[in-house]
DNA sequence: AATAAAATATACCGATCAGTAAATTAAAAA
DNA sequence: TTTTTAATTTACTGATCGGTATATTTTATT
């Protein structure tokens, strides 16, 4: 009945995903979208509706994908506290490692459109809050187990570790001398204590 | 023997700066920035040479101003401790009332441009690194006075406080719960205790 | 008053922007 | 095999982009 689309749908989205997140809404063209997708410009409007709906849809799975990948990170090592400072090492690392260091689709979209378009205010601050309950799950834990003192504020806690990482996220774009970096996980960290 | 500029040229600057900050690189074209600077399209490239120029002139302003108005603030109030609290009171305050929230323009910047362009890498990179002197001062100052453990780690302190202040700033963007940023702010200040 | 230098205003440049109309091609259903 | 539906390709739209050529106006110097 129909002929049928000769791309992958999903890849061409993580394409588009990419490319939105390493260079933002503004500064990504419509041509350069479709030269990085490998599809035509009418292709690209019937499967994703138009440049803004792209970029939600990249947005959305970017959200999805990272939240899943944080939550992972933090249950891979049985000490809580030994997983969190990998999380933040493993950052710090990715950061200098990485060039240009694309960072946060998330991050990147609360400065670039989330303060003038309510759509990524909310979309953005969701995130964010689920992050902190990603951290804030991996702290009862830790306390429920011992390795954390049963005292600490468990969402505050939490809700500093993502001001903490978004701030770090922002500040490696900048590629400071390492130790500013170190020293500030260090210090958050001590915050576990 | 000439005729005279008949705008104000720092005036004119600052309202290119408070677009740029505003609204980023990308977003703002040239008839944005000549609307709201009050001038014609070539008096803007006679005076400031060009899009780019007159960016990196606006930043540069802001950056001084920026670093200006904290040490003022740090130095206000005679306990270092408050002064610091109250610093980033304020920012919460300021983040809440301002709609839409501009942010930063240097943590604006250090998203939008310096992962891809390394003179503004090297001008947001030398910015934190400055505010996080001039938060080392304060905290030094209160270890002379006694007001502050002499034991504290001034320098990584103040470092973490930069780290801090990027990311309230970024998160405040998306407009969070307030109890998300005052939780923050309180576990950052117990870093001083 | 004449001259020279720079700021102004109008109008324009080619390039690129996001988005689409029209024609062609492919493939499933009849 | 014919028909129908949608994906592809090419080419294009008007609008806007950053930047400038040209001509006019202003003002200090001669």
């Amino acid at each position: 009945m129909v002929r049928q689309r000769e791309f992958d749908k999903e890849q061409a989205l993580d394409e588009a995903m990419e490319l939105f997140w390493k260079k933002g809404y503004e500064a990504t063209s419509i041509s350069d979208l479709t030269a990085a997708m490998g599809i035509q410009r009418p292709s690209l409007y019937a499967a994703f509706g138009g440049k803004e709906e792209l970029f939600e849809a990249a947005l959305r799975k970017y959200l999805n994908l990272h939240a899943a990948r944080i939550r992972a990170k933090l249950h891979t090592n049985p000490s809580v506290k030994e997983a969190i400072r990998a999380f933040f090492g493993d950052l710090v690392e990715e950061g200098y490692r990485e060039t240009p260091s694309k960072g946060c689709f998330c991050i990147n979209t609360m400065v670039e459109l989330a303060p003038h378009d309510e759509k990524f205010e909310i979309l953005t601050r969701e995130h964010e809050m689920y992050l902190a309950v990603i951290f804030q799950e991996a702290i009862r834990k830790g306390m429920k187990s011992g390795e954390l003192a049963g005292s600490l504020d468990a969402k505050g806690l939490a809700q500093t570790l993502v001001v903490a990482l978004i701030g770090l996220t922002v500040l490696l774009k900048s590629r400071p001398e390492r130790s500013f970096a170190d020293h500030s996980v260090g210090m958050v960290l001590s915050l576990l204590h």
